[in-house]
Order: C-alpha cells, then structure tokens, then sequence
DNA sequence: TATAAGATGGGT
DNA sequence: CCCATCTTATAC
C-alpha cells in the first residue's frame, strides 16, 4: 500500500447543539440580562441569519412609559403579555415592521426589541430585499431594516421562537463578553431617556446610529 | 368618528 | 433637515 487512507471522520456523536434550554430559561427571567444574553445570538427566518449586535429592553405595565404595554393590554401588545420566547412584531411609520422576543412569565409584559444585527448567512437574499443598501453592514442596521432584510412581518407575530418554526432564534455559536458590552439610553423613546436599556456589542460596525427622539409636534 | 403621534428609514 | 405612510390608541 503507498499510503494510508485518510482516517474516516468520526460522526459527532454528541452534537453540542445549541442550548435551547439555557435560552429558554434567559427569556422566561428579568428582561435586562435577557436583552443583554440575546447579542450574539442568531435569528433566522426567510434564507437569511444575522447575528444580533444591538438589542433594547422594554419593561411591562409597571412603571416604563416607553413600553408598547404600558398602558395595558390591547390587541396589538397582546403576545406580550404571554409566555417568553414568542415574536412581537409591530408596524410603524406606516411603513416598517420590528420585531421584538417576548421575556419574562406569562402575564408579564416585557420584551426585549431587536435593533440590530450582522447577516451571517443568505447575505445575497436580503441583499435582493434591501436593492437601496450599498454596504452590507447596513443590511440589517437599524430595527427596520434587521426585519427587511429577514422578510420579517405581520406573518409572524406571535410565532415561537425555539421551535423548528419559520422563525428561528438560537444561542450564540460565540458568546459576547460582558466587556464587549455597551449600555446607553434608548432610541426613538419619547421618556425615560435617563433608562440605560439599550445594548450593544461595542465597536460594531453593524450598530445603528443613536437618535434621540423628537415629537412631530415640536418640530412644527 | 376624528385626530395625533409613532421603539424608522431614506433622500436632500 | 424633510418627508412618506398608515396603524393604533385615545379623545370627542
């Protein structure tokens, strides 16, 4: 024989496999150290995975005026008062939809919002969802545009997110460290801007640009 | 029924 | 800096 054949690759037999439990556990507690557990993480739906970069917490009816459920529960903020891990998905501007991952108890109304993220996979799919992008660090930089690029919309409100549904919210194939970290007060809040419960991956280049709010009254 | 404002993004 | 666009919540 001239020389050994290459040594048949063993078959994982214990796929690490992402930790669905351990998320599901960081979901179902306090929205704050959900929010900050959700950068890194993968988001999939539609051909396309980004890599969560930017994320702001929003706490239920008690006592966060910036909360879709602040008032109470209405129709629209209605998943939010269910169980963690399901899709909030809401339309604004009479043109945008975002998408936010349900946390805490059931009956509890707190979500964290996805702001921001990397595309890792399907690059050329929200590309050809995103024509107007030049940069693909923009493909999904920005609440808005992180749902265009998936293909995210009112379809998938209400969808679980650690199933095999269409879509998918996994772990982080590579965590961030608690130093890579930045906190600052929330985007497009009319309130509580003195709540530091935006969360970002410092130095990313995939991180939206802050903008405080300005009510349309005020700019007449 | 009417009205105002919005967890935004894109073009000037 | 301005503008599009329409749902939602809340005020009559």
């Amino acid at each position: 024989m001239s020389r050994a054949v290459p040594p048949p690759r063993p078959a994982p037999a214990e796929a690490p496999g992402p930790d669905l439990a351990a998320l599901a556990d960081l979901l179902a507690g306090p929205v704050v150290p959900a929010a900050r557990g959700l950068l890194g993480g993968r988001l999939s739906a539609g051909g396309v995975t980004v890599r969560i970069t930017e994320v702001e917490a929003y706490a239920g009816t008690a006592g966060d005026p910036a909360s879709h459920a602040h008032r109470g529960r209405t129709p629209r903020n209605a998943v939010m008062f269910g169980p963690a891990g399901h899709a909030y998905v809401y339309f604004t501007y009479g043109m945008h939809w975002c998408v936010n991952v349900v946390t805490g108890p059931d009956g509890e109304a707190s979500a964290v919002l996805l702001r921001a993220g990397e595309v890792v996979e399907g690059v050329d799919v929200a590309r050809a969802r995103r024509p107007a992008v030049r940069r693909d660090v923009d493909l999904a930089r920005g609440p808005a545009r992180l749902c265009a690029a998936l293909g995210i919309d009112r379809a998938a409100y209400g969808s679980h997110l650690l199933g095999d549904g269409p879509v998918r919210l996994r772990p982080a194939v590579e965590p961030v460290p608690e130093a890579a970290v930045a906190a600052g007060p929330r985007v497009g809040v009319t309130g509580a801007h003195d709540v530091p419960w935006r969360f970002w991956v410092a130095g990313d280049p995939t991180v939206s640009a802050y903008r405080r709010h300005v009510p349309r009254a005020a700019r007449r």
